[in-house]
DNA sequence: CAATGTGAAATTCTTCACAGCG
DNA sequence: CGCTGTGAAGAATTTCACATTG
């Protein structure tokens, strides 16, 4: 960590315009460990590094004023908070930058997005229903059904679907395609969303996935695999996965699927970050570490068994008979 | 209806001990619809019906004393409760009864388990994040870089984490291998469960399948397929499907993953669940509906999109804008 | 000193209950 | 009549703040 390092330390403003020392309250109470000594302890407790520093590092450069990269990626990260400050000077984070950060680890609860934490959820549930209902050609649904189908008062339906506007006739119920509509819309999946999957992994049978990319808007721009390559898949020859970064700048791609463990090494990944991608399912039961402001949805065999498991929760019969014996369950049928 | 199913209507206490007409209010006011013309109506409107009634009529049996069933798979569900009560008789169904119903779906939020709500939902993020510490050496973790993490406050995994026992030592934080532990004790991961994987599709490898199965403790007792029949796999060979129930059955199995549509097909689950199957893993995108008081996990790749881009939700940008503005991001690096 | 554990306060989420409408 | 939308009450979850401990 040379000079070069601690010159830093007193970098004027640059053009991404995102520090400044002396602005810092822990700096100014001399209470700031500085960059290096700072960091090194944030690392040997395991935990986030200044994402400023970290880019300097790696770009081996001063600081920020220094670097020549076209566009800072910085600038639009939500984890654009000195961890210093926050570790070492009490700084409380914010509510949102929480769940930012959360959200790229695949692990936090709850929605980055607008729809307060527990309603997004919900709301999903419903749309699953509704698809349901539509399928089986029912046109109207009563907040009881869907409340029954999801666990929860018909109220709290009632008051979810009030929030998206006045769907919802008295005395009949909602429109089952305009409700399912609404919804979509608030959970912004409308927006076409050019997508690109990396990893074939022996994937033969398509229409599934197409199917499911389509159902939330995402069209898929391009297939990547080192070892499936050159063959066609639809419309698309799967390309070498060398090929993925330029291909997503191309598209504008802000949509991933990783479903093979070449594909979920950390450079790829980072460097598709950096052209645009800023969401990643990945399929593969590597765990992904990305800079924040990425949603990452970690889908591998073992998480869902975990969750199915837990699920399964404490003995249910014991459940069951506090159940029972608190509201009887006598006189289902006459 | 013949007069038979009126027969049910009168029905004494059968040996399953779970009704009787004249406890019900709803039959005492004169209000009660009766079983035919109120599950006619339950049905037309796409809801629930009397689980008893349904059973019933399945059998053609006049009611529940007719019954020559080993065992009443009705006296252990949740579900059993008068949905004509519920209905029309403005009666309540108990949140625990709610949330059984919900688990069926694979679409309800939360645990059906003990750990209230949220809170399970971060045990688990938890468990996560510790198996990564955990990889990486990392003996002791401290509530702020498990909050760190979640997007939750430190106060909060100290208050998660508090009730699993005195875990955590003032001063230093949390023994990882400890606390992982006491996390999949809670979440009752630690118990031996029997597993059979319905529906093989090409599948080839097996080794992250049967890790993943290891992680939760469930030892894969029979693999069943219809068109890979015969190969080996493992040290299990793969049986045809017709062979499920005997197995489960056999092995006391209570867990299936169903990883193939002819493997999904109603009848046969049903028949699953009659003989013991608690907990299903739905990995094909075809929507389960199964008696309540199994737990199903929807994960086919619709459902994991949906929620990658539900929560990659409204424009981030505008989001982060916002924290920006309230909090300030200067003085990153110093 | 750097953490945990925990009352009490604050906040958020859910339910009740009922007016109002088709 | 049956069902929606919503103010107000009620529960629950989360955070603060601080005593406490290794």
């Amino acid at each position: 960590m040379g000079q070069k390092r601690e010159g830093a330390r007193r970098a004027a403003r640059s053009r991404c315009g995102v520090y400044e020392c002396s602005a810092c309250a822990l700096y100014r109470s001399g209470k700031c460990p500085g960059c290096a000594s700072g960091n090194l302890r944030l690392s040997r407790q395991g935990d986030l590094l200044c994402p400023v520093y970290q880019c300097v590092r790696a770009l081996d450069i001063a600081g920020c004023h220094e670097c020549r990269k076209e566009r800072c990626l910085l600038g639009r990260r939500a984890s654009l908070r000195c961890q210093l400050r926050v570790r070492f000077g009490g700084e409380r984070a914010s509510p949102v930058f929480l769940r930012r950060i959360a959200a790229t680890r695949g692990v936090g609860v709850g929605p980055a997005g607008q729809a307060s934490g527990q309603s997004a959820d919900r709301l999903r549930g419903y749309l699953g229903l509704l698809a349901e209902y539509e399928q089986r050609g029912v046109e109207v649904v009563s907040s009881h059904q869907l409340a029954r189908s999801m666990g929860v008062r018909a109220s709290l339906v009632r008051r979810d679907l009030a929030e998206l506007g006045g769907l919802g006739t008295p005395g009949k119920g909602y429109e089952v395609a305009a409700a399912a509509a609404a919804i979509r819309d608030r959970l912004d999946l409308t927006r076409e969303r050019p997508t690109v999957w990396l990893g074939v992994g022996g994937r033969t049978d398509w229409t599934h996935a197409m199917e499911a990319l389509r159902a939330v808007n995402c069209s898929l721009v391009g297939v990547f695999d080192d070892t499936d390559r050159g063959r066609i898949m639809g419309n698309l020859s799967i390309q070498p996965l060398s090929r993925a970064v330029a291909e997503v700048r191309r598209t504008a791609a802000t949509v991933a699927v990783v479903a093979s463990e070449r594909a979920a090494r950390r450079e790829l990944l980072e460097s598709l970050v950096e052209v645009g991608v800023r969401a990643i399912l990945n399929l593969t039961p590597r765990r992904l570490d990305l800079p924040a402001g990425v949603v990452v949805e970690q889908c591998d065999l073992r998480a869902q068994m975990v969750r199915l498991v837990s699920r399964l929760g404490g003995d249910g019969a014991g459940q069951a008979q506090r159940d029972r014996g608190k509201h009887g369950a006598r006189s289902a049928a006459r």
